[in-house]
DNA sequence: CGTAATTTTGACGAAATTCAACAGTTGTGG
DNA sequence: CCACAACTGTTGAATTTCGTCAAAATTACG
């Protein structure tokens, strides 16, 4: 089971480690711990949250269904991601948010999280939703732009640098659950090529990938063939 | 030449029909207009942007670069549309924006749009990101899930309906320069393809595409063949 | 330990790309 | 206003990437 590990809450906001406690502390928020199974549906388009769902263990997506069955996740959520954020903010969800592995969430009120209350936790969301869209333009360009191996390779380097961020990784070793299935539903891609991608990723040297545990076997290499630059990922500052 | 045909200015922070003039004058910013000539670079990756783009007229784009040329669009942006949103909220740009026709935009420098002036402001600029945000996670879904004739189906419902919220579309007819080798690059796809998928919705009495305008024969069957819902769209709300 | 879910593999087909050539349009300077 | 050059659009043939269908092997889980 993944575990956030941290310590402090301002922390999480700043996507920095940090323990669901401390969260709770630091804005003095009431967090309320819940364990949700594998492929439960935190969140449905329509509706008007009433609670935020911080992650604190586990993954899962936001996602869109089409009329015929085609499903495109928009969003890998990992531990410290607010799974919600966006429909919270506009009070209406336009998409749907699932666990893709068994979860642990902690779920705060919304009308705790009102920006009249702390500029300063209206901030930090703020950030949170610039990372969120900045993550969603490099999905853009992987869909757009890049082959299926360098299209995975991608992903996982960004997981790889969204779960360092927040203490899960070592030696670039890193739990992930995730289905072949729900890999090719993130990438545009069909399971069958998924598993295809991984293996020859696999017979490349690039990745280990055994009994739920993915080890990126020569990150440089990797990063190259993906192109990764983690730029996107590093902007946190405040303008305005 | 494309016009922003509006008349007040909070209206273009909603995303209604509006004017330059109203736009300075509702919130008193300067607007310095200027004409930029197409294929032309507004912002790049890196800089720490001084002023922020309002697009008056014409079409512009945000995009991004990989080291072997490829190039894939992530936004498309149109009249009322601020070009550099997200990186002067967050004072760095991670992404470029380039004319894509010749256009009209005003300069605001970014001091003036301190959140610290006007809290007004300050949502309505919230609420562009979170629209934005939303645009681009429908991208994600026509690159990942929609085949080339449903992905450009789906990009010109949502141009007919954003241009048409700005006031510049009659009769589901609105002007169109873009180039087919930029609409490959906003669709994932070669140019050769797209010449081929615009044949198909030619051919299908969907759109009429003759000298820079482009006229939508038959909205009701291309939006069910794109699968286009607007809701994504009509997320205007604040919550907090 | 048995059933269901997931992964893996092969053969074949569809969607989109590449390469190449040519036609049409637009913009520019004389 | 014409002539030219450059850009943009159009089309065909061969190829690549990825999808579909189907079945077997492996793993996860109650």
């Amino acid at each position: 089971m993944l575990t956030v590990q941290i310590a402090d809450l301002a922390d999480l906001l700043e996507a920095r480690p940090l323990t669901p406690d401390g969260f709770a502390r630091t804005f003095d928020l009431p967090v309320r711990e819940r364990s949700i199974p594998k492929q439960h549906d935190l969140l449905l388009p329509g509706a008007e949250p009433e609670v935020a769902h911080l992650l604190l263990a586990g993954h899962a997506c936001r996602y869109r269904m089409l009329r015929d069955g085609r499903r495109q996740i928009t969003a890998i959520l990992v531990p410290g991601d607010l799974c919600d954020l966006g429909a919270i903010l506009a009070s209406r969800a336009d998409y749907a948010v699932n666990t893709l592995t068994r979860c642990t969430v902690g779920e705060i009120p919304i009308a705790r999280l009102s920006a009249r209350d702390s500029p300063d936790l209206a901030a930090a969301l703020g950030r949170r939703l610039r990372r969120d869209e900045a993550v969603a333009r490099e999905w853009i360009v992987s869909l757009g732009r890049r082959v299926g191996i360098e299209r995975m390779a991608h992903l996982l380097c960004e997981l790889r640098w969204r779960l360092a961020t927040v203490g899960l990784v070592t030696d670039d070793s890193f739990e992930m659950r995730i289905t072949q299935n729900d890999f090719a539903d993130a990438l545009g891609l069909t399971s069958v090529h998924v598993n295809r991608v991984l293996k020859y990723l696999r017979d490349s040297q690039l990745i280990h990938l055994k009994s739920g545990r993915l080890t990126l076997l020569d990150r440089p290499r990797l990063e190259r063939l993906a192109q990764f630059d983690p730029a996107y990922l590093e902007i946190w500052s405040d303008a305005l």
